[in-house]
DNA sequence: ATGAAAGCGCTAACAG
DNA sequence: CTGTTAGCGCTTTCAT
C-alpha cells in the first residue's frame, strides 16, 4: 500500500455514511439506494479507489488465482499452454501464477508448496521429466485443492486430466514411415516412467507388429537430454553394420541436428534415411529437406485444462474427467518418398 | 483455507500460551525462551501447521511477489528472460507472476492494472511492440510501485532498465558484412517507436557510413510481424534491378525462411548473399550453411532486471540505474566468405 | 435502505 | 520472556 492510498472507510467518512454500506455500493448489491450508490461510485472513481484485494482475499479465503507448474518455459509447447490457460484464466478473472520445475523433480515439489502457501484457489500441472512419484500432488488433494494435469499427467492420480493421443499419433507417425518403405525405423524414447514416453514407445512398437515388421532393440535408445547426446546416439545408430532407414526422433530440434549429422555424412534425406519429428516447430517449413513432425495443439490443451478447473472450482465438485485432445501428423519433405 | 488448516490460535490454545508468542516463535524472534520455542516448533509441525500468507499479507502490507510483464512466452527470448527472473527471485523468497501482452498496448495496461491491484511488490516490464506512451507506467511510478524495465525499456521514464547495446552490436553485425565484401546490405527494421529498434537501425546506418558505403532507401525494410510477410518483403527485395548481396535479418526464423526462399532461388549463401540473423537460437548451428547471428543474453538481462528491482524493494530507493549486458556476434557459415 | 459489529489470521507496539 | 490489545481493509450477519 503506497502512501494515501484511500478506502473504503475514507469514501464513507467524506460520505457520512458506513463502510458497510459503500462496500455494499461497489459490489453493486441489491438493498442500496440508486441515489447512494451513484455518489459512491462517483466518488470512489474521484478519489480513484482500488480495493485492496489482500484484505478482500484474506475475508473470502479466496485470491482468484490459478497456480501453474510446467516443466520450462522456454519448451515451446509449454510456452503456448501457457498462452491458453492465461487467456481462459484472464478472461474468468482468474490471475495465474507460473512455476518451472525445470524438470525437476525437487524444484516441482517446491513449487507445489510455494502455490499451495500463496493459497492459489487451484492448479494447473505438467510434471517433470524426473517425476516418478506422487505423493506431493496427493497432499495437495488432500487439501481439496483442485488439480487438472495436462499433457505430462499422473495416471495413478484420480484427478481430471488433459492429453493427447501419444499412442495414436505415434502408431500413425511409425506406420507413415513403414508405408514410405522404412524397414529399420530408429526410435529415439523418453524417460519410461513417464506416461507420454511409454504410450509413444508402444504406439511404434505396435505399429511394427501391426505391419510385420521385427523389433530390433538396437534401434531403439533412450534419449537422455544432456549436451552432446543427440551426436552421441546418432553415432551409435549409424555407425552399427546395419544403419536406420528411418527416423522417428523425439522432438523437431533433435530431428534436425540428427539430419545435420546425417547430411555431412553424405546421406540423403529421405531417400536413404527418412525422418520424423515431434512438435512441429514453425521451422519445419524452412529447413531443406522440410520436416515432417507431429503437431500437438498446446494452446487448446491449456485452454481445456484450465475450463475443466474453473469448472471445478465454482462447482466445488472434483470428480475426474478426462479429456483427448487430438494430435495431427504434418507430412513434410524428410518423410516423403513417393 | 481448506477443511481445518490450524492456525497460531490453535497452537497458542494447546500449548496454554498467547498467539503472539507463537507469533514470534515461528518467526525466531529473538526474545522467546528456547523451551517455549521448540514446544511450539514441534506442535507446528505435528499440526501440520501452515501460516496463512493472506493474513500476513494484509498485515504487512506486502505479498512478496514481483510482477512481470513481457510481450509473450513464445518468444524464446523472454522465455529465457523469465528464467533469470524466476531464478533470483524465488531464491530471495518472492513469487512471480507473469503477464502476457500479446505485443498489444491495450492488454499491457490491463496487466499492469491487474499487478499493481494484486498489490506486487514490484515490477519487471519489456513493452509490448505497440508501446508508443508511458503514461500508464508513470501512473505505477507515481504510486511509489519500483519499477524496472529490461531490453525493451522505454528511456523517456526514469526508473532502472538493463538493456542491450543494440547500436554496438547492429553496427558491429553490419560491419562484418562489410568485411565479408557485401555492398547491398539489405536491413530489416523493427517498428521505429521501439528503442530498440531506432539502435539497430542506426548502428547499421552509422557502419555503413563509417565505411563509405551509400545508404539505399529501398534495401531498408520494415517488419510487420504479419504472417507472409517475410515472403512479401523477400520477393520485394530480391524482385529489384539490384539485388541484396546480404542480409540483417530482424530475427533467426525470419531469417531461415528468407534463406529458404533464396535458396529455391537457385542463389548460393553466402556467395551470392550472405545472411545474419538475430538472437541465435539453437538450431542455427542445425541447419545448412549454420546460420550467423547475434547473441543476447536473455537470462542473464532477466537476472540483472531482477537484482536492481530487489535492491530498490529493500532499500526503498528507487534512482535510476542504468546496466548494459553485452551482446555478442556469432558468425557462422552464412556470413563467411573468406 | 443503512449501520454496527464481528472477524478473516497475522504482526507488533506496549506493558509488564 | 510473555500477554494484551489494536489493527491491516474488507465482507457480511444481524439489527433497525
Amino acid at each position: 500500500m503506497s502512501k494515501s492510498d484511500s478506502t473504503i472507510r475514507d469514501i464513507a467518512r467524506t460520505l457520512g455514511i458506513s463502510k458497510s454500506t459503500v462496500s455494499r455500493a461497489l459490489n453493486n448489491h441489491y438493498d442500496v439506494s440508486q441515489e447512494t450508490a451513484r455518489k459512491v461510485k462517483e466518488l470512489a472513481l474521484k478519489m480513484d479507489y482500488q480495493p485492496n484485494i489482500l484484505a478482500r482475499q484474506l475475508k473470502l479465503q479466496r485470491t482468484n488465482t490459478l497456480g501453474v507448474i510446467i516443466p520450462e518455459t522456454i519448451n515451446r509447447f509449454f510456452a503456448k499452454a501457457v498462452g491458453g490457460i492465461q487467456e481462459v484464466a484472464n478472461s474468468a478473472g482468474y490471475n495465474v501464477m507460473i512455476c518451472q520445475s525445470n524438470e525437476t523433480l525437487t524444484l516441482e515439489q517446491n513449487n507445489l508448496q510455494t502455490l499451495m502457501s500463496s493459497k492459489v484457489d487451484g492448479l494447473l500441472v505438467s510434471v517433470s521429466r524426473q517425476t516418478d512419484r506422487s505423493d506431493h500432488f496427493q497432499y495437495a488433494i488432500n487439501k481439496d485443492i483442485p488439480l487438472v494435469f495436462f499433457d505430462r499427467i499422473l495416471e495413478e492420480l484420480a484427478v481430471s486430466q488433459v492429453y493427447s493421443d501419444n499412442f495414436d499419433i505415434s502408431f500413425q507417425g511409425t506406420e507413415h514411415l513403414i508405408q514410405q518403405g522404412c524397414k529399420r525405423i530408429a526410435f529415439v524414447a523418453g524417460p519410461s516412467h513417464l506416461f507420454n514416453s511409454r504410450n509413444r514407445l508402444n504406439g511404434y512398437l505396435e505399429a511394427l507388429k501391426a505391419n510385420n515388421i521385427p523389433v530390433v532393440e538396437s534401434l531403439i535408445v533412450q534419449a537422455n537430454y544432456q549436451a552432446g547426446h543427440v551426436q552421441q546416439y546418432t553415432r551409435y545408430l549409424f555407425d552399427a553394420k546395419e544403419k536406420p532407414d528411418g527416423i522417428f526422433a523425439i522432438n523437431d530440434i533433435s530431428a534436425l541436428e540428427m539430419m545435420h549429422i546425417l547430411k555431412m555424412k553424405g546421406l540423403h534425406i529421405p531417400r536413404d534415411v527418412a525422418v520424423l519429428g515431434f512438435n512441429n516447430e514453425v521451422i519445419c517449413d524452412f529447413v531443406e529437406p522440410t520436416l515432417s513432425s507431429i503437431e500437438h495443439p498446446a494452446f487448446d490443451m491449456g485452454v481445456a485444462a484450465t475450463r475443466i478447473l474453473l469448472k471445478q472450482i465454482s462447482s466445488k465438485e472434483f470428480t475426474q474427467q478426462k479429456e483427448l485432445i487430438k494430435s495431427r501428423l504434418v507430412v513434410r519433405e524428410s518423410s516423403r518418398r513417393y
